[in-house]
DNA sequence: TTGAAATCGGATTGAATCGATACTATATTA
DNA sequence: TAATATAGTATCGATTCAATCCGATTTCAA
């Protein structure tokens, strides 16, 4: 189906919020209250963040979670690597392998070089989109007018010129 | 993980193979052993993507398939979704939701919009890469320069300016 | 010193999806 | 009529994900 998974959902809600409100420890309790998610789902997705480094945790009373970095510098690539581990749309990709699950087809699949190339795109898509550009767009009315000029969105900027030489259809 | 399916693979060996070769029916068959891959598993993949009208089939002896349409009509993203399903990033993204599934959050949730913006980009990433542009890029040394200008991909052009009040970092 | 609050590290269970296979029906050609 | 090829559906095992639970560790405050 290729969707996020709710993990990347929550880690996106306790990232977005922890970057609107910068210089101040929260807890996984207070964010669980504050916007109605499970309190333990968010906390298992809370600690694969801080694993990765994405987060700085205090523990204790008075403790909690701290972005690791400017929200600017943390990217959705790897919000969704640290919580889902590596993207890598095709098997061939790559990166580290889940099981070791390397392409059979290898050296004679037909389509390996161009989709390894829209892999390498779709890595540069997610690592162009930062916390910051999440957590500070408030602009709700610009999503109907995306894709005609309108809107944060809506600057062009993803036209993908996959082959030339196959004439841009 | 965030990957794309053994299904979506084999849809993208046989449509490419089939873009390369108009006005010739193919087999299932043939085209599982010129490239080795499962018969059985290909066959349903063709499956899916005729009862999607992304290609034309004949019965029979001598029957095969064709494409439905021109390799620069047919998307990556039409491809995905009639093997897997449509796509959605996220659970509030518009579309065929599969068991009824939305979000619990709805109006609450503090990234709803920002994320169905990625969603809506990310749709016409999909939507941009045609089966012409994977059947006919040869261009194999171009995987090493992309991103910096050389190749086929390398042309800039994905720049992602999501939030321009975020000071796109 | 004690207790409460909070994170940390696994381990486990159930549901959904995916890979793989099998079987029957239908259509076309020779 | 026989051989070939697709159409539709159904099933089983493996993997992943959501959800839960447990005990351990750290910190703060009474």
């Amino acid at each position: 189906m290729l969707a996020l998974t709710k993990r990347t959902e929550y880690a996106l809600i306790a990232m977005c919020h922890l970057a609107r409100n910068p210089a101040s420890v929260v807890s996984a309790r207070d964010m669980a209250e504050q916007f109605h998610v499970r309190l333990p789902l968010l906390m298992n997705v809370l600690k694969l963040l801080n694993k990765n480094r994405l987060l700085k945790s205090t523990r204790g009373a008075s403790g909690g979670y701290l972005l690791a970095a400017q929200p600017g510098e943390i990217t959705l690539g790897r919000l969704v690597a640290a919580v889902e581990g590596p993207v890598r749309l095709v098997k061939c990709a790559p990166g580290a392998a889940p099981r070791g699950e390397n392409c059979e087809l290898a050296n004679s699949c037909p389509v390996r070089i161009p989709v390894l190339r829209v892999h390498h795109r779709f890595e540069q898509f997610m690592d162009t989109i930062s916390i910051a550009d999440l957590a500070f767009d408030y602009r709700y009315g610009a999503l109907e007018t995306a894709g005609t000029g309108g809107g944060t969105l809506g600057g062009a900027s993803l036209e993908l010129p996959l082959a030339g030489n196959a004439g841009l259809r």
